[in-house]
DNA sequence: ACTGGCACTCGGGAACACCGAGTGCCAGAT
DNA sequence: ATCTGGCACTCGGTGTTCCCGAGTGCCAGT
């Protein structure tokens, strides 16, 4: 028996909620909405909502307050994304537009969106495991150590320095920089292991060990940096909103890169935004945060997700809009490099 | 007349304090500390050094506190720095020497001292301007767009997306390359504008549209980068200590580069620790916080500086015994790779 | 120069009463 | 059926008062 009064007195509940962070009751809703029925009328209404678990009294004789599943409610059924303003969309396309490599379109990224929504961001670097290989570089540091950078078609480059059984010269160095290249160039990273198995075997017998070392590193840095890099911002933006659950605990699952990813959760489609309430996310220390997530990449291909973190009673109308704009933006610009 | 019972008192205050948290009242200090006096003796030497501007009472009828000018008498006079346990020591070498490039170094050292201090532990990068070229590597990645990059003395590499008027062909990018490499290599940052001032003249005039443009890339990115990247973890150890100040404007100067920066204060002798206490650190939002900050280097070269920030009430000794040790300890991994 | 005694101060906690927003329910109106 | 006005009831939050005790400053005596 959920009729249309009634949603519309959910979503005035969350609306006013949000704004107001206070429990709302039934003259104080009757006021500020134009409902057409008396505050007698509303308090049958909430009963009802009450009893379905869409919002909860915290102590008897208080006014109401949305539940988790009132604000699934508002967000899958009763809102609508709000798009952001002009002004806005020009801030975000000026700033992202000044970053100079992927390291910064990131810092950036995730700048932006705390400052745009008030809120924590969190921002997942690109995948690995999607990109191409666009360059092998090998570095001769010193008789006995090179070192080894790896740069892929999203502009991240990989370096590790590489220590040497043997003094090895120049020449094999380059031998093998351009054997590796002419092997890679172009091949995904999920192939390189398979690329480079048999690699050794086609070498001259003297230039096995280097070859076999160089690759041993590579294999391993691939397989390192699967986890991936997560960075947030706006931690100040904790201060403000009181939580309900101690902000210690959420400091530490910021701070924690396994918790985050798993926050940010699977790949989905990009255009998709993915929104988590409360109790709905897989972490118990994150009871009263919500999550606002959407994927990211260049052209097609899913590269990785960002999103923010916040109070469950968040404005999320304006909050999917900014996470979903600074997601497109960032495809955009990261399609454009 | 600061003879030396008065000191000892001074000294008692600050530890009591310290570890209680709580105002510390001549009673108290008697009977924790064995003095040899009787309260009301302690209570004639509390008098002067209330005084003196080394202790305040927040209300008439309390305990004393230490003011930021106690807390610094007791740093410099009043006590020595504490030297890890064994097993602390232990813990930071095998978990730093798991490190595997700069980027992991910085990571790993900032997190291992928030772990060991409990507090927020900020971290500056391994500083770019005294450090020397390793390698220049140019990489097209299409016909109008090459990557460059610079691979330092430090292990940090600088990468740059290059967009080029012209279509240039791979031949002339190799030319480049090395003449770039051959001018270049082992030359300190700060040289590398006079070294390249004179270098489009002295190639062919075909090749020199090119070279601008690289060149110009090259030094923006010298003088971006000036600004060093600072990093920090333990967060969440704020939300325990209550500060006197909100912790909003903590997390604030944590997010803002610059403030950390100047926080971390200018290099001095590496093995010198720089502590700041509350008042005496130049940022107004950031009173009743502390900063003890070192320097770290490789060899014997100051490359930048790392720290921890806490409450003025923080354990100086032990606080100031970890940051000492970790600084040693990240030299010497540095000086090693 | 130190000590014991004493009067004084005040912050913080406990007890208490009060107010008002909000509720549930019921009988009457539409 | 559905809505409305009325009414008794609940209870969290606030303000008041009171009291206790830790701590102080001062002074006279050792």
């Amino acid at each position: 028996m959920v009729d249309d009064r009634k949603l519309a007195v959910l979503r005035a509940i969350v609306e006013d909620y949000v704004s107001t962070n206070e429990p709302v009751g039934s003259k104080a809703l009757v006021e500020r909405h134009n409902l057409g029925v008396s505050p007698a009328t509303i308090r049958n209404d909430m009963a009802v909502l009450e009893e379905q678990g869409y919002i909860a009294q915290p102590h008897t004789s208080a006014g109401r307050v949305p539940t988790d599943k009132g604000y699934r409610l508002f967000v899958d059924r009763l809102s609508q994304v709000k798009p952001l303003s002009g002004a806005e969309r020009r801030a975000i396309e000026t700033f992202l537009a000044g970053a100079v490599d992927i390291d910064d379109v990131v810092t950036r990224t995730v700048r932006l969106l705390a400052q745009l929504t008030r809120q924590v961001a969190v921002v997942q670097y690109p995948s690995l495991t999607s990109s191409t290989v666009r360059h092998v570089e090998l570095v001769p540091l010193s008789e006995r150590r090179l070192m080894f950078v790896l740069i892929t078609n999203t502009g991240r480059v990989e370096q590790r320095v590489v220590e040497l059984p043997d003094v090895v010269d120049e020449g094999r160095v380059a031998h093998l920089r351009a054997v590796l290249n002419a092997s890679l160039d172009g091949c995904g990273l999920t192939g390189v292991p398979d690329k480079v198995a048999d690699l050794p075997e086609r070498l001259p017998a003297e230039d096995r060990p280097l070859a076999a070392t160089v690759l041993s590193v590579l294999l391993e840095s691939l397989v390192e940096r699967q986890e991936e890099k997560i960075v947030f911002a706006g931690a100040a933006n904790l201060a403000g909103a009181d939580f309900t659950v101690g902000l210690r605990d959420v400091l530490e699952a910021l701070e924690e890169q396994v918790v985050l990813m798993r926050l940010l959760g699977e790949t989905s489609d990009p255009s998709t935004l993915t929104v988590r309430i409360g109790s709905e996310n897989p972490y118990t220390g994150l009871r009263g945060t919500s999550i606002v997530a959407a994927g990211y990449g260049s052209g097609d291909k899913q590269l990785a997700r960002l999103g923010v973190l916040g109070p469950t009673r968040m404005d999320y109308p304006v909050t999917m809009g900014a996470v979903r704009a600074v997601a497109r933006y960032v495809s955009q610009i990261l399609a454009a490099s």
